[in-house]
DNA sequence: ATTCGCGTTGAACAAGTGTTTAGCGTATGA
DNA sequence: TCATACGCTAAACACTTGTTCAACGCGAAT
C-alpha cells in the first residue's frame, strides 16, 4: 500500500516517517530532527506542515486510526478474523510500522489508543454475537465483559509480542515479535483453552461465583490468573 | 513496607522517587531534576549516588525485581494466586508504584522487563504442573506454551488496565486501572472461559490442528483471536 | 514580465536536558 | 585537635530539544 517513497506528498512522507519513528522509539524519544532526516527534509518544514510535534502526532494518530479502521471493516466482515491474520502472515512487513505505532498508543495514554481499544472491543462483541447466533460460540450472560476479556487477551499478543517470541525462542522474530512461528506455536494452546477450558472442572468457577454473590462489599475472594 | 519517608537513606529515597516517576512518566520523560525534587535533594546528588541516569535506572530495576521476586516466592507457594490478589486488593496503594514500573519495563525493552516476564512464565508453569498433579487443571501436552499463553493473558490486565477500567466504566479506578471493581467484573467471565471454554465445540480446534499438521510450510490457516 | 504564494532551507533562539565541578559543612577516626 | 572522608549543594557546562525567522527558488496568476 505504501508505495516506494517518492510518489507521496512531502507532507505525507513526513507523516509516514513520523509513524515509523514514533512506533519504534516512542513519541518522546523520537525527535523532530530524526523525523525530518528520515523524510529527507529540514526540521523547520516539519513544523511548517504540522504546526508542532504534538500536531504531527495527532496527524499520525488520525492516519493510523483511519487505516486500521478501514482494514478492520473490510476484512473482518462476518467473524472471519482468520483471513486478517492470514493476510498479515503473507506480507507482515507491510503492517509492522502500524502495529508498533498502535502498541505505543495503547501503552502511552493517548486518545488514539483509547479509540483503538474500544474499536477492538466492539469488534469482538460483534463477533461474539454472531458466533452465538451461529452456534459456534457458547452463550454467555455478560457478553460485554466476555468481549473485553477476549480483546484484552488478543491484544496481549500485540503488547507482549517481543517477550513471547523471546521466551519461546523464535529463531526469526519479526520486529514486533509477532511472526509466523510465534502464531503457529500459540494457536493450538490458545484454541485448546478456548475450546475445552483451562481448569478440569468447575470448582474454581463455583467458588468464585459464590464468593462474589455472597460477599459483595469489598474483599471478595477473587481467583485467577 | 515503605515507611513514611524520612527513615530511609537519602540514597534509598532517591531510588524510590525515581521508581515512582519512571513508572508514572516513563524513563525518558522522567527527568533527573524531577527525581531530585521529589526526593528533596539536588540534581547533582542523584548523579553522585548513581553515576548517571542510566545507573539510577539499573538500581531501580534491581530493586523492583528483587522486591517482586520475594513477594512472588513468599505468597504464591502452592498455586495460591488468590492470596496474592486478595492481598493486593486489601492495600492496593502499596503496590501501585511497582505495578506501574513493571508495566513500563515490559513495554519499553529492558532487561528487567525480560526477567520479570520470564519469572511470571516460570511461575505459571509451576502452578500448572502442580494443578495438573492435583487434578484441578486439565492435562496439556505443551505445558510451556500453555504457561506462556496464561502468563500473557494475565499480564494483559496489567498492560491494559487503564483501558479495561475505562471501557467498563469503573467509577473509582486505581492509578493503574486495576481496582477491586475491575477484578470483580472480570473474574467470572475469565473463569467461565477458563472452565467451560469460549467456543461451543471443537470445530475450530480440529480445523486448526489439521491445518497446522498438514501444511507445515508457511501459510497455515491460523485462527484466533 | 512582474508579482504573489508556497514549499523549502539554514541558521539561530530559548528552554530543558544530563552531567561536571568547586566548594561547603559535619561527623569520624587518628 | 586536626585531618580526612563523605554527604550534599549551587552554579555552570555542553548538548539536545522544539520552535522561530528571514530568506530563497520557483511555478502560477495577473
Amino acid at each position: 500500500m505504501r508505495s516506494s517513497a517518492d510518489d507521496l506528498t512531502t507532507r505525507a512522507r513526513i507523516r509516514d516517517a513520523a509513524i515509523g519513528l514514533f512506533g519504534r522509539d516512542g513519541f518522546s524519544r523520537a525527535t523532530v530532527r530524526a523525523v525530518a532526516s528520515l523524510a529527507g527534509v529540514s526540521p523547520g518544514l516539519v513544523i511548517h506542515h504540522y504546526g508542532s510535534k504534538a500536531g504531527l502526532r495527532e496527524a499520525c494518530d488520525q492516519h493510523v486510526l483511519a487505516q486500521t479502521a478501514t482494514q478492520g471493516r473490510e476484512k473482518a466482515d462476518p467473524g472471519s478474523t482468520g483471513r486478517l491474520i492470514q493476510d498479515y502472515l503473507n506480507n507482515p512487513d507491510q503492517y509492522t510500522e502500524e502495529i508498533a505505532y498502535i502498541r505505543r498508543s495503547l501503552g502511552d495514554e493517548s486518545d488514539a489508543g483509547d479509540a483503538f481499544f474500544d474499536a477492538v472491543v466492539n469488534q469482538c462483541q460483534d463477533i461474539i454475537h454472531a458466533g452465538i447466533e451461529a452456534g459456534t460460540i457458547r452463550k454467555f450472560d455478560d457478553i460485554r465483559s466476555i468481549a473485553v476479556v477476549i480483546a484484552s487477551n488478543s491484544l496481549s499478543i500485540l503488547m507482549l509480542g517481543r517477550h513471547l517470541s523471546r521466551t519461546l525462542g523464535d529463531p526469526a522474530p519479526e520486529p514486533n515479535g509477532i511472526g509466523p512461528d510465534l502464531l503457529r506455536q500459540l494457536t493450538l494452546p490458545l484454541l485448546e483453552i478456548y475450546t475445552h477450558g483451562f481448569y478440569s472442572d468447575a470448582r474454581f468457577l463455583h467458588a468464585a461465583r459464590e464468593a462474589l454473590e455472597g460477599n459483595n462489599t469489598n474483599n471478595g475472594r477473587e481467583h485467577a490468573p
